[in-house]
DNA sequence: GGGATTGTCAAGCAGATACTTAAGTATCGG
DNA sequence: CCGATACTTAAGTATCTGCTTGACAATCCC
């Protein structure tokens, strides 16, 4: 069981490259199989793979073949860890700011 | 004026090195000067700079110097875009989720 | 069976990245 | 003015990354 800090590392890292978003982008109106997915992408075939393994591997993207054919969809697990990451900084950022604010408008009533 | 393209990819690249989270981290709790910055971290302060340059031209952290100190600030604009390209994905896949929910409801109600 | 489709695996390589060291600049305090 | 502080800049390096090529399954379908 990887740590949580790990798999934050692992999301990011992932979301990282341009290609990979570009394939979440593709997956999330729906599932997509991996020679589809690497038809509009203009690279090989088993680099796009290799950009599946890291997605998959960080959480984003859940695959499951059956036959010859890999289906790929999103997973919005990972999707889920990034977000709350971001918004936690962000709401720390922006408490900090509320009670600044407070603090100034203090001051300035206390100083009439 | 860079596009929106290329600044969700400046920021995402600077979100993916886990140093850089850290900082951010850091920062969040309030505006702090570069060596103060460097301390906790394992790496020299020349390392941090070039960090922060990330961080500044992806609009994650905003700079100032005064005197020979430079103090800095997280810049919320860059999380909000990150934040922003995250769920607007996971809508996109949710929505799906509901069509296909219904759909599925309402093949099961017609073969009654 | 056999050819076409779909994906997997393993090297290998060029360029990007994070880091260090070392030398330099600007500012502060006495 | 001078030593200490707080960066800044440039160059070099070792490692990481994304990508390709080429050989190899596994599966489908005629």
């Amino acid at each position: 069981m990887p740590s949580q800090q790990v798999a934050i590392d692992r999301v990011f890292h992932a979301l990282g490259d341009s290609t990979r978003r570009a394939i979440l982008q593709k997956l999330s109106s729906g599932p997509v199989t991996v020679s589809r997915l690497a038809k509009p992408l203009k690279i090989t075939l088993a680099a796009v793979v290799q950009h599946l393994q890291v997605l998959e591997d960080s959480g984003l993207v859940q695959t499951e073949k059956t036959g010859r054919v890999r289906t790929c969809s999103i997973e919005p697990r990972g999707l889920t860890l990034a977000e709350r990451w971001i918004s936690e900084r962000r709401s720390l950022w922006e408490r900090r700011l509320d009670r600044l604010g407070q603090f100034l408008a203090e001051e300035d009533k206390n100083r009439s």
